[in-house]
DNA sequence: AAATTAAACCAAAACGTTTTGGAAAAGGTG
DNA sequence: CACCTTTTCCAAAACGTTTTGGTTTAATTT
């Protein structure tokens, strides 16, 4: 068995009491009692029973990580490991651990937020890659639970979120095009169903706007986020508006599936279109040509979380933090 | 506060324990009262505190998954998510939950792996992406905690192992190389701190060996597993030896490297030069020309290490479980 | 009717901590 | 020396379960 508080009490000649508080770090026992269970405790390689701790004190240090869609058939979520590798960093300064739940919405077992939270007893949790018709969303606009979201606008008492303007990053890259000459631009949005969605057409009306260029219903389309996606609605969009000469995408997936789509059609990027995508995906620096898209810091973004998340559990005040992101110029958009 | 076993004890009129044992399918309670008691739980919301359960039958049924390199910076683990995919999908079943430590050999926090294990009382561990040299290697040889690794190959009482058929898996892409006609195959491998390497290796001089084609060391050259290792082992190889007309490697990222070296040389492939992967990931079947690589059953080797890892955990007898490969044939390998 | 068995239940201990509410010892003050 | 503080310690309770080792009641067998 290992090694418990009540063996070294008995080693030390003192009440697990005092162990406790001397391990502890409370002021009410002196140092030579307290060197002396230290050097007991690492002698016998002693280390707390979380288990025991968390059922007294009602904490775990141990935080959730609610992701959904992670595993789309076909389509790994492009940026989780960023998010997740930002979230670790974030995490391990004050030492909480993440628990991992992936949740599945085509699966039956759809466990309430409430409950997957406190079944495992985290002490907040953050989430990613909700959608907004989500069941999660509603329950988390009313949770006590410490929760940070990625993307998802919602505050109150105990949740904040996380993300980058995307209006502003959609304006900017629109903007971009615009500079570049062009004046019918498309807009391949990601579906309706995601918040970021509402924000990026808003940043794209906006520099459109600006610009006195004006707004076309039939100039934007939604779907999924996903290179299929890309590829079908740029098919679409330029067999019915042939004067478009720039696309702006909602995400990186979708600009390689147009890409991919004006090739086929034997059209040339950026020679006979120009293409600007959101996210910059590893894979953006890849193809050829290089794809100019809207850079989100994502580890950061994870990064912010965890620590916001944290901010929250120790009993702050959420809030709405953004992530500066930027507009990486590379070789799919093109003066004309 | 939470609903209690004992506020159903309460109100259903019966002792804890009859409470307890009612709820957990234990003969000695009959059909009425336990319908009663499961009646009372569900009306209440009831959810069992699963730190104090753990504290009683000290099992938490959470499993760890020690990860290494999640996070070189530049490069993210390329097949990471496909075996957590597989992880979650092979824990699912059994409703173990997931817990992630990356371990960051840089960072002075080395904490061993027992102790990572014992402080947050897992249950058993899947480790990924260790080195060889790796400290925790050698105290995983001769762990007692339930634990399974992929692709290195440990087994005692406690550990087992899941991996691909590595030998055999580059014995069929050399041969396929050979195959279409190449004597002259370089192979570009990954670093010796990796159990797989060499595997790997063995497996391209046997399929030399099989078709008498003599073995060369100036033809193979071992670096990291990047891309930019690839970049720079394909042209000092091709500077130093030009008559190779076919180079294998032991990863995807590799393989593009080369890609890329060659376009940079002005070499076009597959006409100047053949290439095969490894790994097919994503990216593989994105790049043009299309790379002809090894698929490895990412989410299976995930999947497989969940459920033999809970099979350690009920008291079986850890093995090493080998999981299906494929040639996947693609357009950056031809015949001479 | 007494003895045995089976069914249904329960009180208390246990798990390993932290926390509460003191108590004892030591030191200081008048 | 009597009183008050401060310092240092501790016994016991608490956290919410499961498990142990019963007891009680009813049914069955002799």
């Amino acid at each position: 068995m290992a090694v418990t508080i009540k063996d070294i009490a008995k080693y030390a000649g003192v009440s697990v009491t005092t162990v406790s508080r001397a391990l502890n770090g409370y002021p009410d026992v002196s140092e030579e009692t307290r060197e002396k269970i230290k050097k007991i405790a690492e002698e016998l390689n002693y280390s707390p029973n979380s288990i025991a701790r968390g059922l007294v004190t009602n904490k775990t240090h141990t935080v959730g990580l609610v992701v959904s869609e992670l595993i789309k058939p076909g389509a790994y979520h492009p940026f989780f490991l960023e998010i997740l590798a930002g979230i670790k960093a974030g995490l391990r300064k004050d030492k909480y651990d993440l628990i991992l739940y992936t949740v599945d919405p085509a699966s039956q077992d759809v466990t309430p937020y409430e409950k997957l939270c406190n079944d495992r007893k985290v002490d907040g949790a953050i989430v990613e890659g909700l959608k907004l018709s989500d069941p999660y969303i509603d329950e988390i606009k009313n949770t006590k639970i410490p929760t940070v979201l990625i993307d998802i606008p919602i505050l109150n008492d105990k949740v904040g979120y996380v993300s980058s303007d995307n209006v502003q990053a959609a304006f900017e890259a629109t903007s971009y095009l615009v500079k570049l000459g062009h004046k019918n631009i498309g807009f391949i949005n990601g579906h309706n169903d995601a918040a970021v969605s509402f924000e990026r057409l808003e940043g794209y009306k906006k520099a459109l706007y600006k610009s006195n260029i004006p707004y076309k219903d039939e100039y934007v389309v939604f779907d999924d986020f996903t290179q299929d996606g890309g590829y079908n609605c740029f098919r679409k969009m330029i067999f019915e508006n042939p004067e478009i000469t720039a696309v702006f995408h909602a995400s990186d997936l979708m600009a390689i599936g147009s890409l991919k789509a004006a090739q086929d059609l034997g059209m040339r990027v950026p020679e006979d279109i120009s293409i600007v995508g959101f996210d910059d995906i590893e894979l953006a620096s890849l193809i050829t040509p290089g794809l100019t898209t809207v850079r989100q810091e994502n580890y950061k973004i994870g990064y912010m979380a965890a620590r916001h998340l944290i901010s929250i559990i120790k009993g702050e005040k959420p809030k709405h933090i953004v992530v500066p992101h930027r507009l990486v110029i590379r070789q799919s958009a093109k003066k004309i």
